[in-house]
DNA sequence: GTCTATAGAACGATAGAC
DNA sequence: GTCTATCGTTCTATAGAC
């Protein structure tokens, strides 16, 4: 059931932060129990309440303290692209990159590749629970615009409902994609492997790329 | 807070299912609870238990008879353009079209469309419940399989390690677009409008495409 | 089939000793 | 800061009257 064991030493507002991480991203949040938290971090129960005030609390900090370096690396990864195309217009492939590889380089631990972190990111975008989504809705909203202005200036073509759609799809499947990537071994049999994160990374940024291409499509009926 | 009220005469096991599919919709399985559904249906909280014997049957029910509908409408479509491709490769747009359009279709309901049933597709594919993951594969994967076939021909020179790693981002894409389409709004300060349905559809149908042509990208470093 | 009533367990949160 | 103990609530599920 437990993943890796949180290691001794470690004091215990960073243990239930941990262990907090691995149930929420396993359980969703109303499925996340402190009982179930303060047991995986080997704290007593009362703990959570003391050094975070509630259970709401204690997951959007944990939240925070996981996406908030994630992001920061977005933007760095996207200012390097700037750069390297000298201030023009970035190629879509590493605006995309700049997004999307983040979310690899923490998915990789020291203790190899840890799956259940993408799931958790997965599963704190799509949350029912009311207040995160306000949440990450507001840590994403500025990421997004930033995003968006280097998109449009890529893509002089295409119309703002076209990048804001495209941009909508890239997002999701980036998300659903890597937190549900177990799936794609079962459904193919193996041929596939989520634990080529590199591999599938990379297809998933040719794949959006490619999508990106997609415009204003002529009014179809089925 | 309730969405449509459930129509008098409407008897007691429909009302159930009906309001299940509601709140289940807006909070998951884990925040689902009977006293709510029961509420909502205006039913008695024990008649829950009387008619499908505990929360998961239900819930479960709920679910079979809300996807088998849809799935068998893709296949319908899927032989309607296999025939009208005369049983060469089906045009890939086609392909998805027939996976994705019986969404929309499911979606009109009388009272105009309803996006809260999109919200319901999606979080049935991403809920954290182990039986919950258990059922929807199954229900999906002879469906993957089939649609796999399709796509396989009409795709040739993709090695099958590309078809399935499209094939998971493209449905990744559109459970999370769909169920997700109320932050389109939101992020594009009202430029897109989920309401839109035929052109969330068909836009999200010409990005799947596009991203298909994706094959095997070459490494990149980052 | 529909109700009331409640069992029995799990929940978040807290009071208060150490 | 860390514990035990427990309060008050809410949950699923069921027993039993009608």
């Amino acid at each position: 059931m437990s993943t890796v064991a949180i290691p001794r030493g470690t004091d215990t507002k960073e243990r239930l932060l941990r262990a907090a991480e691995g149930i929420f991203g396993r359980h969703g949040y109303a499925g996340t129990t402190l009982r179930a938290v303060t047991a995986e971090a080997e704290v007593n129960l009362a703990s959570a309440n003391y050094h975070f005030g509630s259970k709401e609390a204690l997951v959007m900090e944990m939240l925070r303290q996981r996406v908030a370096p994630i992001n920061e690396e977005r933007l760095r990864l996207l200012d390097e692209a700037k750069r390297k195309a000298e201030f023009g217009p970035i190629p879509l492939e590493d605006i995309l990159e700049a997004l999307i590889m983040p979310l690899g380089g923490a998915a990789r631990g020291q203790d190899g590749t840890d799956l259940s972190f993408l799931q958790l990111v997965g599963r704190s975008f799509s949350e029912p629970a009311e207040f995160m989504r306000r949440v990450h809705d507001t840590f994403f909203r500025e990421l997004a615009e930033v995003f968006m202005g280097e998109i449009r200036r890529s893509c002089p073509q295409a119309t703002e409902a076209d990048l804001w759609w495209n941009l909508h799809f890239a997002i999701n499947a980036m998300l659903g994609s890597l937190s549900q990537c177990r799936r794609v071994e079962a459904m193919s049999n193996g041929i596939c492997e989520a634990a080529d994160l590199d591999g599938m990374l990379n297809r998933l940024v040719a794949f959006l790329a490619n999508g990106f291409q997609a415009n204003t499509p002529p009014s179809r009926t089925v």
